[in-house]
RNA sequence: GGCGACGUGGCCGAGUGGUUAGGCAAGGGUCUGCAAAACCCUGAACCCGGGUUCGAUUCCCGGCGUCGCCUCCA
């Protein structure tokens, strides 16, 4: 496989540090506020990268941190007047159920930042001990001019940053580039002890420790979206390298952003679609898509439009697979699966391996509708779309009870509930229709399109599943 | 200003030095009580200008345009 590695901008061959095993550390969100859809693209983006590598045989470690004390979340407490671990409880809640409805697998490890300070304070240490951080009334700043390597990541020289440098100096600091890797505890702030007095961490100490305290030295990959390649992630590489973890990471790889009317969107602008409202509107499988129609590393404007035809390709998608009901046994396609693995190995390309399903789509519904065996091409879509996620979730009709037992008691049918009802509606209509009752069978799918469950005539019986 | 990415048919979106990507939408067929689904066929593209080449959408140079990072940000 040929990743694109944001260090050193090029393809290269993946090759795991540990044969058969691939560790992974993905820059999560900090749980200020709702997951706006950008989140939805990172998750979603880096759970195909997973799921990819587990079928490809390797064992898998996955890492994906929840920052959950920072400026931005101290402030959002201040403002609605509660904690933060209130704020973080709300907002954390709201990201993790949009990951599941997403069908983004839960990470191997997840931790939080203020489960990790001890580890952080000693990275700290090592830091200082080595001249690489220097305290400064209450704070620690990181000496960027003491590590050579900096800009490695981001391919810029300091130099450069200088001279567009736009912030003050802060009180200690002795080079405006410097970073604080610890802050002093301003009052009324959440705070914790450490050797330079009570405060918190720096943003970005936390994923090199972390990190480092999972995955070891020299991890496989790391993750996240490309605003974080600068600062965020070189200065993660610069504190985990300068305290002697050395590689901090061998691959980085980094989605691209989504915009909104031509322009990024942007937590701090307010220029954002809320992502639950859009799972909501859209549908999950829809918006699942549409984060993979489009390769991983490009931006991406997000629209009614896209998400709409993204909804029109799942139905496609979905249609084909309901046509053969239950699991196949047959082994998958052997050249779909090949033309699919070569998409995927370069540098997943998510939309090639796309093309590749629906070629098996096309040709397996060819099949089916000329009585032909379509097996091995069921077995390829059953394959490809659950490295993908993209599989349909079950038909329940729990939500819907209520509709289904009224449309069921208006044609006389009772005692049935649910399901049952829903095949005894249906098996009334066929008596309906076995006696040109057209009337009758059109209320029966009318009602049933109303209540949220679309029925297909087929030549081998009536189908049904939620609209 | 510095660094970087990108510019493909109505829309979205892969890819390649010479041969049909794919999806959505559109038109025409087939199938069909209705509905849905499906299959077949059709049209249409490679930002502009140079260069290299037998031949460039694909390589090189220049231009124009869009976007990102340089500050918190997936």
């Amino acid at each position: 496989m040929r990743i694109f590695n944001t260090l050193g901008r090029t393809l290269q061959d993946f090759e795991p540090g540990d044969p058969g095993k691939v560790s992974m550390y993905v820059c999560g969100a900090t749980v200020q506020s709702r997951p706006h859809v950008g989140h939805g693209r990172y998750a979603v983006v880096f759970d195909v990268v997973r799921r990819y590598f587990e079928w490809l045989g390797y064992d898998v470690t996955y890492v994906r941190n929840i920052t959950d004390v920072d400026d931005k979340i101290i402030n959002a407490a201040n403002e609605m007047g509660i904690t933060i671990e209130e704020v973080v409880e709300i907002a954390g809640g709201a990201f993790r159920s949009a990951y599941e409805s997403l069908n983004v697998a839960a990470p191997d490890i997840e931790p939080r930042a203020t489960e990790h300070i001890p580890e952080m304070i000693e990275m700290i240490e090592e830091l200082i001990s080595r001249d690489h951080a220097y305290p400064a009334d209450g704070d620690v700043y990181f000496s960027v001019r003491s590590f050579p390597d900096y800009g490695k990541l981001s391919g810029r020289n300091i130099d450069e940053l200088r001279s567009g440098e736009r912030i003050e100096p802060g009180e200690g600091k002795r080079d405006p580039l410097d970073f604080a890797v610890w802050k002093g505890a301003k009052p009324g702030e959440p705070s914790w002890d450490s050797p330079w007095g009570p405060g918190r961490p720096g943003w970005h100490i936390e994923c090199s420790a972390m990190a480092h305290k999972y995955l070891g030295v020299g991890f496989d990959i790391h993750g996240g979206g490309h605003d974080l390649v600068f600062p965020h992630h070189e200065n993660e590489i610069t504190q985990a390298e300068a305290a002697g973890h050395v590689p901090f990471a061998r691959y980085w790889m980094h989605n691209g952003l989504l915009n909104l009317s031509g322009e990024k969107m942007s937590k701090s602008t307010g220029h954002v679609v809320d992502l639950v409202e859009g799972i909501e509107k859209y549908t999950p499988g829809a918006v699942r898509l549409f984060y993979l129609r489009t390769h991983y590393r490009k931006p991406v404007e997000f629209g009614e439009e896209a998400l709409i035809d993204a909804r029109a390709s799942l139905d496609r998608m979905w249609a084909f697979r309901r046509r053969v009901p239950g699991p196949v046994e047959d082994a998958p396609l052997e050249s779909a699966i090949d033309a699919f693995k070569g998409a995927m190995d370069n540098d997943l390309d998510n939309a090639g391996a796309l093309a590749v399903l629906f070629e098996v789509i096309r040709e397996g519904n060819r099949r089916l509708d000329a009585s032909e065996d379509a097996g091995p091409w069921v077995a390829a879509y059953d394959e490809i779309i659950e490295v993908l996620g993209l599989e349909e979730p079950g038909a329940g009709v729990e939500d819907i009870l209520d509709e289904i037992e009224t449309l069921a008691l208006g044609l006389g049918i009772e005692g049935a509930s649910g399901e049952a009802a829903v095949d005894a509606l249906i098996e009334l209509r066929a008596t309906a229709r076995a006696n040109k009752q057209w009337a009758v069978a059109d209320q029966i799918r009318e009602g049933l399109t109303a209540a949220g469950i679309v029925l297909e005539d087929t030549s081998d019986g009536v189908r049904w599943h939620r609209g």
